[in-house]
DNA sequence: TTCCAAAATAGTAATTATTACTATTTTACG
DNA sequence: CGTAAAATAGTAATAATTACTATTTTGGAA
């Protein structure tokens, strides 16, 4: 592995950032630091990363995958006005692999969940 | 709104299929019956099902939509080694919704669940 | 029955997110 | 320094779905 330029400020990007960035914003801020970057750097790096355990991928039916430094077992709500992404943590929902794994005598490997919201500044006027 | 013979055909074959059958499957085995059925109307009609609620469609990240002719509120659990589509209907997962709408403050519109299981068949020793 | 406008279809092109490919550049070790 | 491995930039390919358009079908009315 050698190091370079992009790839450290990909994950410094990532890491710092809280707001669940896709491939594509990664890409465009960073852009402007680096004018020849490169989209799929941006994907291959971001890729390696998840491999590494270093970030989580979110995967969204019909929408651009988001990419979460929390790397801790936690799911998602998305407001479907602003677009925010909101990490959820909740006893209930590990504890449904366990459940479906005994009720439909099953190996629950892993989940995919995502909660459509509107979240509570959308709510009250929105933004 | 017309009669068709296309329509009447992939209601017909969505209705009385029990394997969650994606666009392509109902595409692929109706065009035996009809030579020269297209793909678009398979996708038109099937989406116009969904609408009118008589289907649902199952989103799963990263693959192919499947649709699901039992309309009633459930998630699925998809086999990694067989690709099987299977039925789950709980109150642990209904309430989730009430759940995060408490402890988040905020309006859950809907969600996408989709477990990922080695079935029963495949556990024991495989197809 | 025949006419005709609305609706539906077939077949192709476009879209969108992501991955693959290739020539060039960068890195770091001897 | 020289060089081989690794990484990048930029483009092309992929895959599922949607959009578009010319043609066909449907069903009500003359």
């Amino acid at each position: 592995m050698k190091y370079s330029k992009q790839r450290d400020m990909i994950l410094q990007y990532i890491t710092s950032s809280c707001t669940h960035p896709t491939a594509e914003m990664v890409y465009k801020d960073l852009k402007e630091e680096i004018p020849n970057l490169s989209l799929g750097t941006v994907y291959r790096n971001l890729d390696r990363f998840v491999k590494e355990n270093l970030i989580l991928r979110i995967k969204i039916p019909n929408d651009k995958d988001r990419f979460d430094v929390n790397t801790k077992k936690h799911v998602h709500a998305i407001c479907t006005k602003c677009g925010k992404v909101t990490d959820i943590s909740l006893k209930q929902i590990d504890d449904l692999d366990y459940c479906i794994q005994d009720l439909f005598k099953c190996k629950v490997i892993s989940k995919s969940l995502v909660f459509y919201t509107i979240c509570n500044e959308c709510d009250k006027g929105g933004i």
